[in-house]
DNA sequence: TCTATATAATTAGTTAGGCTAACAAAATAT
DNA sequence: ATATTTTGTTAGCCTAACTAATTATATAGA
């Protein structure tokens, strides 16, 4: 069989076992979790097209998590003082989701923390590299988002 | 601050975002876990060099796993009748690992699929290009390895 | 030979990061 | 007015790890 003989696919699946322990989010244990991280970025970055606050379900959409993960992310957020929820006003099913004072600050040392990291990576790598591998890197996010096996949970 | 101008480093960033959440073992939620199957593929790629079984920490080792962890994964796969433990005859602290015939077959199903899939990646990439993104990928857990952050627990 | 130290694995408890089913409240459609 | 849909929540569960402490065994040192 061709997975044997050190094939390509071979290859690429070995780097993909090697890269999958990789803590690139830098997390040192302490401080906002990673989740905490993506959470905040997501709203952060989405302050310009949503001055009321993201919905909960659009930051679990923009995250590719389920809405009962994110509120319970949320949750966690909010209980840290990292968020604030309001009900939307012409709508009161909808939660809305800003960050406060003290979420501002840990995002802006959240984003300076990875930013440096990911410069590193970059400098390692070199421009020309980072840029072919971040490509290659969407390519195949293309293939599995096209190709996703869908999961079958057993009946209860 | 860099990160904010479609740099580079937030380039890379952002396709490790959308890289996470990819299910590239191809689990469809029954069946041997994903743990389970790089377990399995451990032992059988070591059977050559490994005639009595590998130890339980030589699978941690390999796996990046701490020994407790391993425990739990090898004591599941046991009760699912896919290895057997014995004891050693030199050393009575030493585990060694070995695939049943049940093991054997799951092992080939798992690497037929794998393999499949991995190939459908390739055909979908080319060559080439997988070739380099392997050596890409290859060089950026070479600069997380050397810069990876040691977590910190808070005391207890 | 005996004691101290090191080693290999285990147990118990915990954390991070998800998911689904069921439900409640609110909005919309009929 | 009732039925259906939408938004978020709660509860329970799963996967995949980790650490601290412990036990049994092997090795080192006196």
């Amino acid at each position: 069989m061709t997975f044997d003989e050190n094939s390509t696919a071979q290859q690429v699946f070995q780097a993909f076992m090697r890269f999958r322990r990789l803590n690139w989010l830098n997390w040192n244990g302490t401080g906002p979790k990673p989740s905490d991280v993506r959470v905040l970025f997501c709203i952060k970055n989405h302050e310009g097209d949503h001055a009321m606050g993201m919905k909960l379900s659009e930051i679990s959409q923009c995250l590719h998590v389920s809405p009962p993960t994110m509120t319970q992310l949320i949750k966690d957020l909010e209980e840290k003082g990292l968020v604030r929820r309001t009900v939307d006003h012409s709508d009161r099913r909808i939660i809305r989701i800003r960050l406060t004072a003290h979420g501002e600050k840990t995002v802006q040392q959240a984003r300076e923390t990875v930013a440096e990291a990911f410069q590193g990576l970059v400098d390692f790598l070199g421009e020309e590299k980072s840029r072919l591998f971040s490509s290659l890197l969407s390519e195949v996010v293309e293939f599995y988002t096209e190709h996703q096996t869908q999961l079958e949970r057993e009946d209860h």
